[in-house]
DNA sequence: TCTGGGGTCCTAGGACCC
DNA sequence: TCTGGGGTCCTAGGACCC
């Protein structure tokens, strides 16, 4: 029995950040900076913030996603340094999804600004290429910013065809093209390998993709562990089997983190931001109906290096003292209680939605004044929101 | 004036049980 | 004086993605 041929399409956003940041600053009459060196980052004025997405210009210049702001000024002391605005970024995404939703409903979300699309159950008048030329368009033309299309058989090939020449552009990886367009890419283009995975391929003479694909998956297990030995040696040889993947997959953890702005040492400070952490992290699993009997705590010291402890519960809780309470003894497991730290993260795992809240003798009589204080918290967070949707939206009229 | 924040999955060792 | 083998859970750490 002879397998449908499916067809995939990856669609992604052309440096999305930037892209919708730009669309924005148009809307207020300000010039296109996807045309000049530009960036994002987080606060610009925060020496720490690192660069979320650069334009094409600024690329040029050697500037590079995730490298510090203050680095990037000195390559390019006229760079452009936006600061992002992430419930703008949501009503974009949310409008190139929809969009793309049309083509098909067989759709994943793979982040903020990706998506597979099954197209193979469409009833094909016309090149798949056109259909693609299309999506693109509509995209730019209602919405302002550009995409690139993959289309391949399967969700590595599209997603390896999109990563292509951009901005703006479609381009096909369909399986007889692989040794041509994909075996002469740098192995570390290829998804999933990393700089580590890159740097042992190449003690072991491996450079390109092609060559990867020639490899045992026995001679690469030595090197990467055997799941991950046989996943490259698929991909390399562009098969891949995973179905596009329309349910959107619960959580499995919840986390946090706080990079300072100067490496801080005192208890003060540390609890400081441990609460805000607890906080933060617990009203998320509320919203989400999540109830955690794992915590976790890591800290980053000055030299970058990690220390992380976690800790099972007996019973799952969504309360924020609890889970402050637990952070804080693993804190006092991990931290010597004086050497600075660069960055604290405090996160849940083991979630689940069932409530097995039992009323025990020993319940710390406590518990109700916390939970009061908590549905307190989120109620004032609820208010804030509106309050900052409704400054929004008049701003934007 | 060096290096964010939020996730997922895998591996390896130790504890513990039968 | 010896010291199997399988399974599961927990924990820490590492790699990758956007």
């Amino acid at each position: 029995m002879s397998k449908r041929r499916r067809v995939i399409f990856h669609i992604d956003v052309n440096s999305a950040f930037l892209s919708w940041t730009a669309v924005q600053l148009m809307q207020g009459g300000h010039q296109d900076i996807r045309l000049v060196p530009s960036v994002v980052s987080g606060d610009p004025n925060d020496r720490r913030s690192i660069i979320t997405a650069a334009s094409i210009p600024a690329k040029k210049l050697g500037i590079k996603t995730a490298e510090p702001v203050s680095m990037a000024l000195r390559k390019c002391p006229n760079l452009v340094v936006v600061q992002g605005d992430w419930e703008w970024y949501r009503r974009c995404s949310e409008g190139f999804i929809e969009i793309c939703r049309k083509y098909s409903p067989v759709l994943q979300q793979f982040s903020i600004d990706e998506c597979f699309i099954d197209m193979t159950l469409r009833n094909w008048g016309e090149d798949p290429v056109d259909v693609a030329l299309r999506l693109k368009n509509e995209v730019k033309t209602t919405l302002g910013f550009t995409v690139n299309v993959g289309i391949g058989s399967n969700k590595l090939l599209a997603k390896m065809a999109s990563e292509f020449e951009k901005p703006d552009k479609v381009h096909t990886l369909w399986d007889e093209e692989v040794q041509e367009k994909m075996w002469p890419l740098e192995v570390r283009e290829l998804l999933w390998v990393g700089k580590k995975t890159e740097e042992k391929l190449q003690m072991y003479g491996i450079h390109t993709i092609g060559e990867l694909a020639q490899r045992s998956v026995g001679s690469l297990t030595r090197l990467v562990g055997k799941k991950f030995a046989e996943q490259l040696h698929e991909n390399a040889n562009g098969r891949d089997e995973s179905p596009v993947e329309t349910e959107v997959p619960e959580a499995k953890s919840i986390s946090a983190e706080r990079t300072f702005s100067n490496d801080i040492g005192t208890e003060k400070e540390i609890d400081r931001a441990l609460f805000n952490l607890a906080c933060v992290v617990a009203h998320r699993m509320r919203r989400a109906d999540f109830h955690t009997s794992c915590v976790s705590v890591f800290i980053k010291h000055k030299d970058f290096s990690v220390v992380q402890k976690q800790h099972q519960m007996s019973q799952p809780t969504n309360i924020t003292a609890v889970i402050l309470n637990e952070a804080r003894a693993i804190l006092r497991d991990i931290w010597d209680g004086k050497s600075p730290i660069r960055q604290i993260g405090l996160g849940v795992s083991k979630l689940t939605h069932e409530n097995t809240f039992q009323m025990s003798l020993f319940e710390d009589p406590k518990m109700d004044y916390y939970r009061e204080w908590d549905r307190k918290f989120d109620e004032e967070k609820a208010q804030n929101e509106d309050a900052r949707m409704l400054a929004y939206e008049r701003k934007r009229q």
